[in-house]
DNA sequence: TCTATATTTCGTCACATAACGAAATGGAGG
DNA sequence: CCTCCATTTCGTTATGTGACGAAATATAGA
């Protein structure tokens, strides 16, 4: 019981929904969650610990880097159910489609122009005040 | 998207979850699931149309009653999937399973009982003050 | 060891939510 | 029409949550 009331307390915000299906079958790490959602590291990091707490992404450290998946066959059933609940319920969403191609172009972009990007974005913030 | 949020929004909560489960395949009015629950009326009152704005549940008034129920094969396969994986994720919790026998209970009374019941409470709450 | 940097933790703010009681609503029956 | 009563709506309060920036942490590389 309490595990349902995990999921779904993971499951009921939009911005881990985006980035819980922006991963698709790929290893993806926090920078590029950061560049898909547009949001502050910390948020996001956040985000992502709730999601790993219910079980429903698996975190792997990598130096300096951490990546996150979905849970394969080995995760418990429940898991398995509420991911393929929600893949199947946002599929075709606009806003899901549209990561998704937006993901496959971070992918494709080697973490250097990211991490520019990113020290650009605050630098943008901060001169705006 | 949003539905998908909504839905999982309405899941997180455990007194909506134990409402939900509690209903099976009967109709329940408002007042047997505060007996249920034993949170105070305008509380479940709140938590059903919760459930009802997701889809989750289909109220029905009767005179002064208000009856809740599952929805069946006719709602949207979003919904059907996300009660399906509820009830298979709760099934076998203690409280759900104590939830059940109790709501055996409370169906087998008629309302003269529950009232009287729900009245003595609200007697022996402003007394304890 | 020292520096740079990806990530997390912490503190804070605005806003959402679950609980209650009181008052409003609406239908049944006199 | 009036009363009763199940339910809902409203207002309030305490707590939870999502956002951010600043500071702490951890690790790669000089």
């Amino acid at each position: 019981m309490e595990h349902v009331i995990t999921i779904a307390r993971a499951l009921s915000d939009e911005n881990r929904v985006r980035a819980l299906l922006s991963l698709g079958d790929k290893e993806v790490c926090v920078c590029q969650l950061i560049e898909l959602l547009q949001l502050a590291p910390s948020t996001v990091s956040k985000h992502m610990s709730i999601l790993r707490q219910a079980g429903l992404v698996i975190g792997r450290k990598k130096g300096r880097w951490m990546y996150y998946r979905l849970p394969g066959q080995s995760s418990a059933p429940i898991v398995q159910q509420a991911l393929q609940w929600v893949r199947q319920a946002a599929s075709g969403d606009h806003q899901i489609l549209v990561d998704a191609e937006q993901m496959k172009m971070i992918l494709g972009m080697n973490r250097e122009v990211i991490s520019e990007q990113q020290s650009l974005r605050r630098k943008q913030a901060t001169s705006i005040e």
